[in-house]
DNA sequence: CTGCCCCTGTGATTTCAGTCACATTGTGAG
DNA sequence: CTCACAATGTGACTGAAATCACAGGGGCAG
């Protein structure tokens, strides 16, 4: 895939390293991409597609915490590649995704020869550490009808479409709550206008 | 201060480096230090003493969400001023501390030119991103009887000691809730025998 | 000693969210 | 068309936590 567009800093002769020796992988929608307690070998850029970033408890639960887009990269993979270390999360792939995969051993020679990868890698720390922050923010402080209003922003602001093709189910689930709270709060919100609800499929106002 | 055996893997140049650029500054308990919307010229490094890393909603709410101590740094204030961005969370001091203030301009040579640094600066980030996971865990997955537990072991085991010395209320503001509430959960655990109850101060068993 | 303020204990009530139980509806396979 | 199944709607109940109201009690300033 020619993906140099989505990184339009990148110096070509970065490019043409990262391209002698990344691997591209494709995933299809569902596949775990990294589970919890996995080590990580590679820095992981997204081409294409879309992929969920979760913490998963030992109950069963999951949590979402943001997605990946085409042009984004993994924090998590960039510092545990880093230091050998396992990761704490887990990453699906929502859509059918093609990821670029740089091998550990690239990064330190990356980071010090390459001004526009340094700051790429800063940038996505940033990103991530601000949504972090967003969703510890939701969660701490906001009711669920707020964080379900906040979740279909999201989800429909990544996608750039006024839908958001999930079952109540899948919602419930990524906001680790029950269907039938969501149900109802979905409701509400068509109630107040706010949405207009198909079959597993939410159009925003 | 002498606070070089606080970092021994740095370098002798880079000590030199910081000690002839960085400012040291003093903070009382109870001193402000960073600000919500604040912008950030320096990466701190803690020399002595305790901060506390929190999250201020517009409703006067507030959730803790770390402590720095002694020979971490603050790894917003490194992403912050890399980019001369504002900052997003409130940090204040809990004892007199002794902070070191690392000019951003310093921030690219020390990364590209000592090693020492960039590792601790990777390090310093997965630690942060690693507590600020287990944060979002705590608040997605635990009820706050679990919370109250872990927040009570983790103040005693940063600083060393048996005791909590904080009013009831001043623990229901870090986990967000109320001060009754706190009350009742402690007076649930004392009767498990997990703690002993006194005047602004915790015993744990 | 006394008055005041802060800290703590405790009951009553309310609200939000999770759970259980079951009804209804839409859709695609056959 | 019909059946099966997944998605959705809804009432009843439960439990966790927030809120309200108020009662003691300790410590300190004067």
């Amino acid at each position: 895939m020619n993906w140099k567009q989505l990184f339009p800093q990148f110096e070509p002769e970065l490019i043409e390293l990262i391209e002698k020796n990344a691997v591209e992988r494709s995933f299809n929608a569902g596949d775990v991409i990294m589970r919890t307690g996995q080590y990580i070998k590679s820095t992981v850029l997204v081409l294409e597609g879309r992929i969920k970033i979760y913490r998963e408890n030992n109950e069963g639960g999951e949590f979402l915490m943001y997605y990946l887009g085409a042009g984004d990269a993994c924090a998590i993979s960039m510092i545990c590649a880093i230091q050998s270390k396992t990761s704490e999360i887990m990453a699906q792939a929502e859509e059918s995704t093609e990821v670029l995969m740089i091998p550990i051993q690239l990064m330190d020679e990356l980071m010090s020869k390459y001004k526009s990868w340094y700051q790429f890698v800063i940038q996505t720390y940033r990103s991530r550490f601000d949504e972090l922050l967003s969703v510890v923010d939701n969660i701490a402080f906001r009711n669920m009808d707020e964080r379900l209003e906040f979740y279909l922003k999201r989800h429909a602001g990544k996608t750039k479409k006024k839908f958001v093709e999930l079952s109540h189910q899948q919602i419930a689930d990524d906001l680790n709550s029950s269907r039938e709270v969501i149900s109802r709060l979905l409701k509400k919100m068509e109630q107040r206008q706010l949405v207009k609800l198909h079959r597993n499929m939410i159009e925003l106002a």
